[in-house]
DNA sequence: GTAGGGTTAG
């Protein structure tokens, strides 16, 4: 009997190690054969060798497996919670992983480093920041408050959710400080425009003895590309390599590519990526694409998108930069035989949302959206914006639809997901009060111009953060340069 | 039996 319980233990643990591995293939195939075999033999319940099988469908994308064996198990770890977290976030349900992390708070067991280390990016992909202060607060009550890895995360978070004083807070109160958390707190400030202050951070960083790796470079030319700062950017590029003896990786090269294309002219951009000592990737041409979009070069633009197109055929980005170009310059063919091409591909592109942040709650927008209880005063407030900023809807881009993604129906940039959370911000708050709002994609250019308008007219900071950077909107004007 | 803080475009 004893001989029989040992052999029952070895084989659960060989079950355990296989379904690791299963978790590494691609599809569940593997997984399930395991678990079909665990089941036969009457393993379980067995509560390591379910936090297996919950795992392996987490990674394996089959969240709803997971979620089963969960819902199942009469007996759960820590672990299990972790994992049951893990899944969801690697399925992106980030609303889910953090409801399932405010569960684990209640019942009686104690979070532990990793459940930290899993849920905070939760909360960074989600964007809200009063739920970001929420999980600050709960990781200060858990005792994780002196932790230097999940105070820097917690740093990111909140630069990523747009509040960089409360980033530089805990940065100043953190007592062990590494060299990630200096990294952290220069991307932040090249995240929200601050170049400047993130080259101080870095001087201060070298004067507290700290010494940069290859990702401070990263953050540091980041900040100089962001504010246009060209001279800056290429002494720390010479600086990193002559001073610090590092070789510069295809990151570094990306960043000064950025930095090029916004300062330079693109031929000398060209003749940058040409000479480089390693081979460009798409990336690299993808930042040629995107500064000769800011100069409104179609040749470069056609140039840099074959580039990409041999390297990756299917870059969504490309085509979506290409085709609003096409549409800029009124060539409405080039605009739909790309659409045909990504219909015959089967690629979309992501639905741009925008995230309002209000007092006590957030609420989401996409294009045109009328979802909202309070839809019609939002869409009537952003047509007298329009009105009053003297707005022309009515240009040749926007009475044809350039995206060509979309199903059909021409959205007037007033009616654009950041219109409309601006809008809704504008009338849930109190004049004078910032406005804060995340968007999925980047800020269109003609939103670009009125939003700096808007901010003039209602007398209101607008902060709008896409995915590379924080735009504040003030008095007319936007810290990004018009550069972005 | 877990995973792991920061890191270049759209």
């Amino acid at each position: 009997m004893q001989m029989r319980a040992e052999g029952f233990q070895v084989e659960a643990v060989t079950a355990i190690n296989l379904l690791a591995a299963c978790g590494q293939t691609e599809s569940s195939l593997y997984g399930r054969s395991v678990h079909a075999y665990v089941v036969r033999r009457h393993f379980l319940p067995h509560v390591v060798l379910e936090t297996a099988l919950l795992e392996m469908y987490g990674n394996v994308g089959k969240v709803e497996s997971s979620e089963k064996i969960f819902g199942q198990m009469t007996e759960k770890t820590v672990v299990t919670w972790n994992n049951m977290i893990a899944a969801y976030i690697y399925m992106e349900m980030y609303q889910e992983a953090i409801a399932l992390f405010l569960e684990l708070l209640n019942q009686p067991l104690y979070p532990d480093y990793f459940t930290m280390t899993t849920v905070v990016p939760a909360f960074v992909l989600l964007g809200s920041l009063r739920q970001c202060r929420q999980m600050h607060s709960y990781i200060i009550k858990l005792g994780y408050g002196d932790s230097t890895l999940i105070m820097n995360a917690v740093m990111h978070m909140y630069a990523r959710c747009g509040d960089i004083v409360a980033s530089r807070e805990i940065f100043d109160k953190m007592p062990g400080k590494d060299v990630i958390s200096w990294n952290t707190i220069i991307i932040g400030y090249a995240i929200h425009g601050q170049g400047k202050t993130a080259l101080e951070m870095f001087d201060e960083m070298k004067c507290n003895g700290i010494e940069p790796n290859e990702s401070t470079f990263v953050s540091v030319l980041t900040a100089c590309s962001v504010s246009g700062l060209e001279t800056e950017g290429w002494k720390e590029f010479n600086s990193m390599q002559h001073e610090y003896g590092m070789v510069p990786q295809i990151e570094h090269y990306g960043c000064m590519t950025d930095l090029l294309g916004r300062a330079g002219d693109l031929r000398e951009v060209l003749r940058f990526i040409e000479n480089m000592p390693i081979a460009p990737t798409s990336r690299i041409w993808g930042s040629l694409l995107t500064a000769s979009r800011n100069k409104n070069d179609i040749d470069i633009a056609e140039y840099a998108a074959e580039r990409i197109f041999q390297l990756e055929h299917n870059n969504t980005g490309c085509y979506v930069v290409l085709s609003s170009m096409y549409a800029d310059a009124g060539r409405w063919e080039d605009v739909e035989r790309i659409r045909s091409l990504m219909k015959e591909k089967g690629l979309r592109r992501t639905e741009a949302r925008s995230l309002v942040e209000l007092n006590a709650e957030e609420c989401s927008f996409v294009n045109g959206d009328m979802s909202h209880p309070q839809s019609e005063k939002i869409h009537e407030l952003s047509d007298i914006l329009s009105r009053n900023i003297g707005e022309d809807l009515d240009s040749p881009t926007n009475l044809r639809d350039s995206d060509p993604f979309a199903s059909g129906k021409t959205v007037l940039p007033n009616k654009h997901s950041v219109r409309l959370a601006v809008a809704f911000g504008l009338i849930s708050s109190e004049p004078g009060t910032p406005i804060l709002v995340k968007k999925n994609v980047r800020v269109c250019n003609h939103c670009h111009r009125a939003l700096k308008l808007i901010s003039k007219y209602s007398r209101r900071k607008i902060v709008v953060g896409d995915t590379k950077i924080y735009h504040i909107f003030s008095d007319g004007s936007c810290c990004c340069g018009d550069y972005w």
